[in-house]
DNA sequence: GTGCAACTTTGCACTACATGCAAGTATTTT
DNA sequence: AAAATACTTGCATGTAGTGCAAAGTTGCAC
């Protein structure tokens, strides 16, 4: 039994619990199959349905469309951002909090699906509803965890300040992964991530200098 | 006849250009009409055509939804802000060029059908969708404009900065316009748009700064 | 103004989306 | 094991969105 300590409050996996992340990993797993083989806009929510083995109506208890399943995975990449964000410490800067957040964002593993889903679905603008609204779901989530933190510093109260700056730091996000994708398609080697994780930094870096006009554009230390 | 000067480029307005943009100005008037009398997501596309006195058919001809019909308020909104954008002097650092362009939006004649939109449909997220849509189509512009400006300066070939400039220019727009909206609600009186046009000269000021960490609020020389 | 070409509107048919509801099945609790 | 709870499913219903071809407008040349 993986009951681990008598006053565990959060790892009650259930039957159900279990049961139900399976479906969902399930409906994500065949609607990215489908976009493979089938290419965006050529399959239906009955296609996804079938091939997770579940009935048309229950999709919809999982998801409200086809687009909403597949930007759960664009929601799972920018919430491993989301974690780091908050693991940082309350003294940090704000700004390097955000660039070690997005620096977790260039491993292998969390980029690869994402990197996927971009190839498969880039200029037919099918996510575009869906991802735009992952990245903002981001942005407020980034903006709570300002609000708090600055609460105590002055100026802290600034609803402008915290608002912008979330805003900020996830259309620098947005930047880089925009950048380093048109650069690099769907190539996740070493040497690729790494221009990636360099991407991040420097558009964060961009942000902290306040975009210094005509600066030398890779003169900006960022490591 | 309004029939300006021999070699008017642009300004031919045939009667089905008329025809079609009156049947369009009736589809967003009656779209807000019934979202003001009905409430969001209270009546159909149907309701739309018999109200504008077109067929449901013809409806989607001009709009493939009834939130892009009422994003095209957004869209007019924030194709001021890009035509002011437009008119900058090449030689005007971006960001004067940002808050100008902004400050241009500020205006009771534009914000108001905005604002209203905003009261309508606020808490509902039914416009969220075509909403960020609108201010993504905003940032494309701003990027296209950027690109083209920066072109010719040292460091203007960095796609980086380019990309997360004008993200974070509308970023900082949005900031403005939701903290002013959740501070004054519908309130077009001139000191509401006073306080609306400083807040979006100060928000593009704090990027400026790169966010001067706990700068005191308001002491950011603004106008 | 007549008539032809180009464009626009409209009705119809059809597929797919999305949700409410009630009955059935699985899981948890007692 | 029975009762309570949660999840799945099929069915019914209303709406979204698109292709197509017929009918209606507008523009243009003669």
């Amino acid at each position: 039994m993986p009951n681990t300590s008598p006053h565990d409050q959060q790892a009650p996996p259930s039957r159900r619990e279990l049961n139900k992340a399976a479906t969902r990993q399930a409906i994500t797993d065949a609607a990215l199959e489908l976009l493979r083989t089938k290419g965006p806009g050529n399959f239906t929510v009955e296609d996804i349905a079938d091939a997770a083995g579940i009935s048309r109506r229950t999709f919809f208890n999982y998801f409200s469309s086809t687009d909403a399943a597949l930007a759960s995975i664009v929601h799972g990449f920018l919430d491993t951002a989301i974690q780091q964000f908050r693991l940082r410490p309350a003294e940090e800067p704000m700004l390097e909090s955000a660039q070690a957040a997005l620096s977790a964002l260039a491993d292998p593993e969390a980029v690869a699906p994402l990197a996927e889903l971009f190839t498969l679905t880039q200029q037919s603008s099918l996510m575009a509803h869906s991802e735009l609204e992952a990245w903002d779901h981001c942005r407020a989530q980034v903006f709570a965890v300002a609000r708090e933190r600055l609460a105590g510093t002055p100026g802290g109260q600034d609803e402008l300040y915290v608002h912008a700056l979330a805003g900020s730091i996830i259309s620098c996000g947005k930047a880089a992964m925009e950048v380093w994708f048109s650069r690099r398609g769907p190539d996740l080697t070493t040497g690729s991530l790494t221009e990636l994780r360099q991407l991040l930094i420097d558009s964060i870096a961009l942000l902290g200098t306040g975009f210094a006009p005509p600066a030398s554009p890779s003169a900006v230390r960022s490591s």
